[in-house]
DNA sequence: ACCTCCCGCCATGCT
DNA sequence: AGCATGGCGGGAGGT
């Protein structure tokens, strides 16, 4: 059907023979139940360790791993049979293998801390799955069977199951059991994610975390104010300051368990973290910055250390997994300070709209509780919860969700089966390699197949668009179908927004209806998220819209010189932080430095910066650049703003705010179907959503950079990261992102019912539809920003 | 010395 | 009680 991908419709190893095709819809469940028996007990079992002794990391398994890898065939032949038959093969090997090494052999043997990195698993996770399943197989995945084959501890897989549930990449059908979507979901995901960050500000929250690091190191006083009130905000509402999940229609978590901790933090954390992502214009996002965020929504107040160094774990592993799906490339900003760790966004842009649905109102930076999100607006409308805390996933609904899940699941999951195959051949991956190396050499073992398979993809991208697309379209898309549906709602919220300050309702489920048919997407929103805080405003106000004019092309601009005088000439300003970088993350003054734990390295180097004199001159400057609107980089960002759609996207882009005025216009004109998506009638110039960064800095890109930023959507799934980065990102292969994911499942409404059905009668607010079309047009801008630049530095590949 | 982040203990929650 | 999940953070490999 829909795609063109070699790999479509090659399926994740299957299992057995059996397995039903798909979950598609609610039969899935019921397959399930079928299916299963297959599967063995579900016990899980096995320790890693026991699997390490075998440990594929000897030559002999390197070897067979590189060749599969060359050869998707022969991969997935061997997957396949490894699932069924491999139990045997392989690991004997492998244990032959250890068998000869004795200690120190043995211990060389073994896989260097890097070949076990979360990031290499995941490549050889992905590996074994198609980018885009064919949904009429079953793609189902059990949960110990990969853990085996990839001989890892099961708790690995969770962690990289984790992350792709949190893209609908995977769902899970019932213990021990996931389902394998691929690629399919992944731009509705992330339209509709992208519009969960719009809602929730983000991009300003960055830009108040920056600004008020800026200003903290320069003036103390003013610190914490701005974040406090930001967390505060965020987190007040409820009291509970849940994060909730977006989640998709079709993918839904359907196990009860699941569900329970839904809302806790791997999934959402990533979840989160790639809103971030979308929202900000550089699109690059530090470590400390995406910590604070997280950590602010949650509880400001805990800033201390160690959860914050928590935080930043966590995001590794997030960020591991997302970059071997090539959403995210590690970069380094480096600032005067230093550089810091940070991500890139190299996955497909996405379009303002996305989903459709949220519809991104554009409004005017200032008006940030106005716009809080329309999400919540249509939901509210929807739903009418007003006043009621938020539902986004609240207990309540959970519960219900759950049990109704739970029964499905009770039927469904019978004891999954552990099943035992191992398999080997996948695990092979493993050869010792010398660290970096090594994992560079594995990731390209594995790029090599998947590149192999790329052409077709790319192929695939332009049907996909075309056929894709349309196909799909019906469900995505229609735009007609949309604005039925969401216009009304959506219309609302703009108009009463600004009226209603408070967030009444909280998180509500929103529901985007993704597809006429196609189910609706429904997004839990946090109260305190959907509010954002207010207060900001005054802070912030700004955001000028502007610039976007100014986007020019990134990279080049900056390049190290220019960026040191960059530099030098801002420190004076002070400016900015560059967006990623805040130097200082947490400044806040002495309270800062105890709390901030990780940050610790902001901290030091905070105390580096600048001078008073020049701080002030920095808030003058910043104040002076809110007013102007000038930039808006996002605070992440960088100087340079990829401008990645479309030149006019540049404005829209972010998109954080515009006039409402011309949001509206867009908006509708969006949801008419008169202008796509990502277009959108500049009323006011970029405004990058970010309300200024005082400083901005430009940002040179390392050299990949460039590609970068115009790779980044084009390649969908090329996984090649490392090969890529340099040009062949720069491939982009058009604008043409992904596939349109749509996927065909029917099965999501069902679950959808659930969901939706707590709130009320789904509507779907917005539509979300996605695709995208031009979506990554990957022009590149850059957007200076006064005076400094940031560099970026790609640097490993993972 | 700092950046990453693996590893696995142990809490949580369902069965 | 047992098992599946997954939060969490110590501590170690890498650079």
């Amino acid at each position: 059907m829909e795609n063109e991908k070699e790999n479509f419709f090659f399926e994740p190893h299957k299992r057995g023979l059996m397995k039903t095709p798909l979950k598609e819809s609610t039969a899935a469940n019921i397959v399930l139940a079928e299916i299963q028996p297959d599967f063995g007990p579900l016990t899980t079992p096995t320790k890693p360790k026991d699997i390490s002794q075998g440990e594929p990391w000897t030559p002999t398994a390197n070897l067979k791993m590189l060749i599969s890898a060359v050869s998707p065939e022969i991969r997935s032949r061997d997957q396949k049979r490894g699932l069924f038959d491999n139990a045997n093969g392989l690991p004997e090997a492998k244990d032959c293998l250890h068998e000869h090494l004795s200690g120190d052999e043995y211990e060389k043997s073994q896989p260097s801390r890097k070949e076990k990195s979360l990031g290499l698993l995941c490549h050889k996770f992905l590996a074994r799955y198609p980018k885009y399943p064919n949904p009429a197989v079953n793609n189902d995945i059990c949960l110990d069977e990969v853990a085996e084959e990839l001989n890892v501890e099961r708790r690995r897989i969770y962690d990289i199951v984790n992350v792709l549930e949190s893209l609908h990449m995977v769902s899970r059908l019932a213990k021990n059991r996931y389902t394998w979507h691929g690629r399919h979901n992944l731009n509705k995901t992330l339209g509709a994610l992208k519009s969960v960050g719009e809602e929730n500000k983000y991009a300003e929250q960055i830009m108040m975390i920056k600004k008020k690091e800026y200003e903290q190191e320069f003036d103390f006083s003013k610190s914490y104010s701005i974040e406090d009130h930001i967390i505060k905000a965020n987190a007040g509402q409820n009291g509970h300051t849940d994060m909730c999940f977006v989640e998709l229609p079709g993918v839904e978590f359907r196990a009860a368990s699941v569900n329970s901790r839904k809302d806790k933090s791997l999934r959402v954390m990533s979840q989160k973290f790639v809103m971030l992502f979308l929202v900000s214009t550089p699109q690059i996002v530090s470590l400390e910055i995406a910590a604070k965020i997280l950590i602010g929504e949650d509880h400001v107040e805990d800033l201390d250390k160690s959860k914050f160094k928590t935080k930043i774990r966590r995001l590794y592993d997030i960020a591991n997994v997302l970059s071997s799906l090539e959403l995210i490339k590690k970069v380094h900003v480096t600032e005067e300070r230093g550089r810091k760790p940070a991500f890139k966004w190299t996955g497909p842009e996405i379009s303002p709209n996305p989903s459709g649905c949220s519809p991104v109102i554009p409004f005017t930076p200032s008006d940030l509780e106005v716009r809080r999100s329309s999400k919540e607006n249509c939901a509210k409308n929807l739903f009418s919860t007003r006043g009621k805390p938020n539902f986004t996933r609240h207990p309540s609904l959970i519960k219900l969700v759950k049990t109704i899940e739970s029964d499905r699941r009770k039927i469904n999951s019978a004891p999954s089966s552990p099943i035992k195959t191992n398999k080997a051949e996948s695990s092979q991956n493993s050869a010792p390699f010398p660290s970096k190396m090594a994992q560079l050499a594995a990731i390209c073992k594995m790029q090599l197949e998947e590149q192999s398979s790329e052409p077709r993809k790319k192929v695939k991208v332009q049907l996909a668009r075309s056929g894709h697309c349309k196909p799909v379209a019906p469900l995505d898309t229609p735009a007609s179908a949309e604005l039925e549906l969401t216009a009304p709602s959506l219309i609302q919220p703009l108009g009463v927004v600004p009226l209603l300050p408070s967030p009444l309702s909280s998180a509500v489920p929103v529901i985007l209806p993704q597809a006429p048919s196609g189910p609706p997407y429904a997004i839990y929103l946090q109260p305190a998220q959907a509010r954002t805080m207010t207060p900001p405003q005054s802070l912030s106000p700004t955001v000028c819209p502007t610039a976007s004019s100014k986007a020019m092309r990134s990279k080049d601009s900056a390049d190290a010189t220019t960026e040191k005088a960059a530099k030098d000439a801002a420190k004076p300003s002070t400016c900015t932080r560059p967006g990623s970088l805040l130097s200082v993350p947490e400044r806040h003054g002495a309270k800062a430095r105890d709390k901030e734990p990780a940050g610790e390295r902001g901290s030091k180097r905070a105390s580096a910066l600048e001078d008073s004199g020049s701080k002030k001159k920095f808030k003058e400057d910043l104040k002076g650049l809110e007013n102007v609107s000038a930039l808006m980089v996002s605070p992440t960002s960088v100087a340079a703003v990829p401008v990645g759609s479309s030149p006019a996207l540049t404005s829209s882009h972010p998109v954080p705010v515009q006039n409402p005025s011309s949001a509206i216009v867009n908006f509708t004109l969006q949801h008419l179907g008169l202008i796509s998506p990502s277009v959108q009638v500049p009323a006011s110039p970029g405004p990058g959503t970010v309300p200024m960064s005082p400083r901005i800095e430009a940002v040179s890109v390392a050299p990949e950079s460039a590609g970068t930023q115009q790779g980044r959507a084009s390649r969908y799934d090329s996984p090649v990261p490392g090969q890529n980065q340099p040009n062949g990102q720069s491939v982009a292969v058009t604008g043409a992102q992904q596939p349109v994911p749509v996927t065909p499942k029917g099965s999501q409404l069902v679950a959808e019912s659930f969901f939706r059905t707590p709130g009320g009668p789904t509507k779907p607010m917005g539509s979300s539809c996605v695709d995208f079309d031009g979506a990554n047009k990957t022009s590149v801008g850059t957007l200076f920003v006064p005076q400094r630049k940031l560099e970026v530095s790609t640097e490993d590949v993972h």
